[in-house]
Formats: C-alpha cells, sequence, structure tokens
DNA sequence: CTGAAAGCGCTTACAG
DNA sequence: CTGAAAGCGCTTACAG
C-alpha cells in the first residue's frame, strides 16, 4: 500500500485557499495573482503533491493515452525489426508529452477488433494507431463508429476520415529491381507478403511495375505470409524451377534471411549464383555472410511522426496527410552481377 | 466526438433504482432479488451501457494496467525475440483478466527510473514487470519506495520484497557446454552479455563452471553487449587469436547469427572448422545455413505466468517465487565434432 | 483576483 | 432487499 498521498485538497488546506485556486495555480491558468500562484505551488512542492492522473482523467475527460494493438500468432516471431523501431519512436513523442502507450497483442483479426473496440469504449485511450492496413479494412470503420481518433500507417483503399502517415515503400522496392536489372539479371523473382495486407499487394505491384519498366519479363511472384518460415518455402520452390530467377526481390528481411539459408543450402553461391534483396534493413541482416542488401525504412521516425500527427488530432486539429522520405535501397554484399547462366537446376 | 453515453444514473432511471443499486447489479454483488437485478440489466442491454473505466479507477483506486518498462537503443534493434515473446505472454493473461499493459521505451537507466516513478505516481498502473535485472538494481528499492507491487524475471541479487518468476538459464548454457565437449571441443570460447547484467553474469557464470565440470581448461570469455555488432566484433577478436577456439557459446542468438557471419567471412566452415550455439531461440536463426543451434527459452510462458504473478500481488495475495521449467539446448546444425585441429590463423 | 459549489461516473458504507 | 448520500481527486462554470 502506498501512504496516502496528498491531494488538491491538502494543498488548499495549506495554502490557505480553495480547491478550485489550487487547481488554476497548478494549471497555469490565469486569474491567479502571482503571490497566491507563488504560495500554492510552494505549498504543494513542500507536500509533495503530485496530480492523480485517474481523477484529472475522470474530470476532462480524457485518458492521455495512446492504443497501439498488433496482431501476429505469438509463437512464431519473425524478428521482424519493424514494430520495436516503430514503438520506440512513438514512445520519444509521447513521454514528453505525458502520454502512455498502451499496447495490446492479439492473436487474430476478431481479437483485433475486439481489442480496438474495449480500448475505447473502456476509455483508456483517446487515439489509436492503425498499422498493417488490409484491403477492406474492417478497422476504419470501426474506429470511426467509435467516434476515437485515429492514424492510419499508409493510406488505406476506402476513403478515410483519419490522417495517413505514409512512406513509400515502391521506390525501394523499383530501386531494388532497378539495380539487379542493371547487374544484368533478367529472371527475378519476387517473394511477396500476403495479398490481403495493402503492403504485401503495394510492394508487390510495385515489383511487377518495376519489371515491366525495366523492359523485363513479368517476374515469378510467389505470395505467401511475412515468416521466415514462408520465405523458406517459397525460395525452395522457385529455385525447384526448371527456369529459376537469378535474383530474389524479398518483401521483408526474415524471408529473405530464410532465402538466403535455403540457397546456400542448396549449395548456390550467393551472391555469384543468385541475388538476394530484403526489406526493413533488420539489424542482423547486416551481420550475415555474405550481408544483405535490403531496402531501409525509419520505423523510428514513422512512430515518432504518427504519434505527432495523433496527439494533434486528439487535440482537434485536422494534421491532414504526412509523406515520409520514401524507403530507400542499401546495397550490400547479397546482390551481384550474374554470372554465365547456369541451367544447373538443384536437387 | 464520440456521442454521450449512457451512464449509471441514465441505467438507474430506466430501471427505477439508485445508481447504487444499479453498480451492485452490475458488479453482481449480493443484496440485489433476482427480478430487480433483471430489469437491472435488461435497462443496461437497451441503453447500450458500458462502465466507465475512469470512474471506476478513481473510486477504487485501481488502474486496472500493468506496467512494463524496456531499456534500448531506438537506433539499435537487435532482432532479440525476447520481448515480443513476453509481450505476447503476458497479454494471454490481461486480456482475460480485464487489465491492459502500458508500455514505457526509454533510452538509458535514468529515463527507466523515471519512466517506472512516472507510471505510479499518475497512477497508471496498479504493478510493473522488472526484467532485465542488473546487479545492484535500483529499480528493487524504487518500487518498494513507490509501494507498487512487482515481479521481477528472475532473483535479483539483494533481498526483494516482490516475487520472482524465474527461468533457470544455466542448464541450457551447461548443456550447450556438455554437447560441444562431447563433440571432441576443448578450446570453446563464450561471448557473454554485458556483467552488469544478471542473465549476462550468470550465463558466463555458468559456463565456467559447465568448463570446469567437464574436465576443461578455463574457457575463453569475451564480455560485450548483447547486440549483433557486438557479438560480431567479439568473434572477429576471437578468431585472431593464435589459440583460437574451436567453438563459440555465445549468450544470444542475434551475437551469434553475427559470429556465424564473421566466421564465414573469415573462411571458416561451420560446423566443421567452429561449432557455434546461440541462446534464445530466435526464428531466424533456425533458417540459417547452418542452422544454428541455441538454447530454446519460453518466453510466452514466461510473460504469461509473470502476469499471473503481479495480478495475484496486486490482488494481495503472497504468490510466492516460481521456477518455469529450465532452458533447455536444442542442437541444431551448427554444431559438429572437432575435425583435424588446424593451425591455421585468421588473416 | 478569489471562493463555494457542482460535476465527471462510478463505488460503498450507512440507514431503513 | 432498497435508497439516499457521501466520496474518489480533480476541473470548471458561476458568483462575488
Amino acid at each position: 500500500m502506498p501512504t496516502a498521498r496528498p491531494t488538491i485538497a491538502d494543498v488548499a488546506q495549506r495554502a490557505g485557499v480553495s480547491k478550485g485556486l489550487v487547481s488554476f495555480a497548478l494549471n497555469d491558468r490565469p486569474g491567479v495573482s502571482p503571490q497566491t500562484r507563488e504560495r500554492i505551488l510552494e505549498a504543494a512542492r513542500e507536500l509533495g503533491w503530485q496530480p492523480n492522473l485517474r481523477a484529472r482523467a475522470l474530470s476532462v475527460d480524457r485518458a492521455f493515452a495512446l492504443g497501439l494493438v498488433i496482431m501476429r500468432d505469438p509463437e512464431i516471431i519473425t524478428g521482424d525489426p519493424f514494430y520495436p523501431s516503430f514503438i520506440a519512436g512513438v514512445e520519444r513523442e509521447l513521454a514528453s508529452a505525458g502520454q502512455a502507450l498502451v499496447l495490446s497483442v492479439v492473436p487474430d483479426e476478431a481479437a483485433e477488433l475486439a481489442a480496438y473496440r474495449k480500448l475505447v469504449t473502456d476509455r483508456r485511450v483517446d487515439g489509436v494507431f492503425v498499422t498493417d492496413l488490409r484491403h477492406d479494412d474492417a478497422r476504419i470503420a470501426l474506429a470511426a463508429e467509435l467516434g476515437v481518433p485515429a492514424v492510419t500507417l499508409g493510406h488505406p483503399e476506402a476513403p478515410s476520415p483519419f490522417p495517413a502517415v505514409s512512406m513509400d515503400d515502391r521506390a525501394g522496392i523499383a530501386a531494388a529491381v532497378d539495380h539487379l536489372a542493371g547487374l544484368g539479371h533478367r529472371r527475378i523473382a519476387h517473394v511477396a507478403g500476403p495479398d490481403r495486407m495493402l503492403h504485401g499487394s503495394r510492394r508487390r505491384r510495385a515489383f511487377e511495375e518495376a519489371m515491366a519498366a525495366a523492359g523485363l519479363p513479368a517476374g515469378m511472384v510467389v505470395e505467401t505470409e511475412f515468416r521466415a518460415v514462408d520465405g523458406a518455402r517459397a525460395t525452395r520452390d522457385l529455385l525447384a524451377r526448371p527456369d529459376r530467377p537469378t535474383a530474389i526481390v524479398y518483401a521483408n528481411d526474415p524471408m529473405a534471411i530464410a532465402g538466403l539459408g535455403i540457397a546456400q543450402r542448396a549449395g548456390l553461391r550467393v551472391p555469384h549464383d543468385l541475388s538476394i534483396t530484403g526489406f526493413d534493413g533488420s539489424d542482423v541482416g547486416e551481420h550475415l555472410f555474405p550481408s544483405l542488401s535490403t531496402v531501409a525504412t525509419d520505423a523510428v521516425s514513422w512512430g515518432a511522426v504518427a504519434a505527432r500527427v495523433l496527439l494533434r488530432s486528439i487535440a482537434g486539429e485536422e494534421p491532414g496527410d504526412t509523406d515520409l522520405p520514401p524507403a530507400r535501397f542499401v546495397p550490400r554484399e547479397s546482390t551481384a552481377p550474374v554470372t554465365e547462366p547456369t541451367d544447373r537446376t538443384v536437387p
């Protein structure tokens, strides 16, 4: 049990004023004479008074907190660096603004919607982040129905009443394809994220467009989940094809790292026999041999900006959409010129 | 703006009873006749009444939330799988208990202490998790001073008033060393986490004890941070030594993965020239070539149990300490018998 | 500039 | 079994 903490009433008594005046003084509102204000502040200091956010929350009908709901299978951690970085960026803004982050991790879509709803009806948060957008994303309508401010990462497909903070990932994919094309690759494949996810299908489309723009034949595309295990399977399938690709563009780093493992396991030398690119710039990819060429996204900034935008929405402003600097391709060792075309198939 | 939501007063009016009785009925407390209770519940349902947690929090002096503070450099994400899994486990318990998780991510120790303090004095949480214990960990005393229930992951060194939920990681390290010794390795090194962290120094001690128990000469130990980049540097140093090890036991997976990269880059074949083991069982390690032998810890269960224990503490019970099943060694491809001893040094 | 009062939406003794 | 009232710790009109 914490010992009973002083309340505003104790401060008022000590300063010899009313509770109301204490509140005014503490919140720097006009209408308090300098001397009285000083006396009140002094009393609060002496008593070690700390505002009780719960009481404040009830009075002003604000939670002073933001909600983030993450959907993922708890048993399968892909080592995806996005959320840790994103959250770190969010926190950087929140701490100084006196806000907190309420985090929900849920296993599936039904639980996800329920989590958003509960966060809001419980009055736990004043606004929510909507990440990992999907086609026909039910969360937009839900947030609108609940009347809660929200910010989306990227633009949803349907019209949305919420500001979007976007980072163009297509430029990064295009740069990867161009880089590979420049190295002489023609049979380039893409291991894509699930089509139901906007960034899955958007990166895929970017890949297809970049291939066309480079004058290359339509590349092979394997759609799968964003997990390492799926990247491995997709790679195995691609390498088993008679027209096996000489380069593979992966939609994220865990898939690419697993793909690298599969290729090496099959006896291919990366990058000489097969070039590989990832996406999202995981820390570990930099230390592999060969180090992973990837598309770097600044998830920390994304989190910080999204938090700022959400806070402004909550404050009643209408922030409008924000475009972050596009993701950029970071060539490392896993991409190289095609050596002589080989017809060797993989067992 | 959400439209004004019905309050308990609206329900009372509709049911024709007092607010107090509504509260009793809604909280399933005795002293309400079945018919009245039914009438009240009916009214609440018709009105779509939802409890306002803010008001409840103020009344009962509870936040219905738990706090987790994570310290890490936002720019350096190691792909450490521990926290995502741990949090997923925590959430599994919280959702059903009507509790929420408030997360703080901070860059350094000063900010960490400030974050705990703020979480508690703001009355945002009813209890806190203390993870990544250090020597002379100031957080124990702080939590005690703040009078907030806490649960520690592992046993702090100083006497602690809080229940500990522990997972013996020494058994896993010992198993790794035994495995390597059984394969004929004698020059085994350990890339350790920082000595200031309990699990850093504990794993190191476990390594040293296991070496002695196996009748091997004291192994080389390099102490460093838990990041991939540090694992890489430590490995480079070890491999440059004239008496370079034939096996390296790493204190976590990101370090081991980076070490694998360094070894391969130096022209060593893993596991033939160098065996490698990790710790924590990251998803991606399984898909490398060679796949990473590691020590698997069940972070999801750890989170779930810690949450349960903390909830019981908050409820006024005295849970006592809990020991989880020990971490276990998972041999994969990165460990193999020593081939002929080689004196080849690495450039 | 200052005070006294009502209110936020709940819970909880205290009486009947 | 039920009601009326006070209280949690703040904020905020409303009067003076």
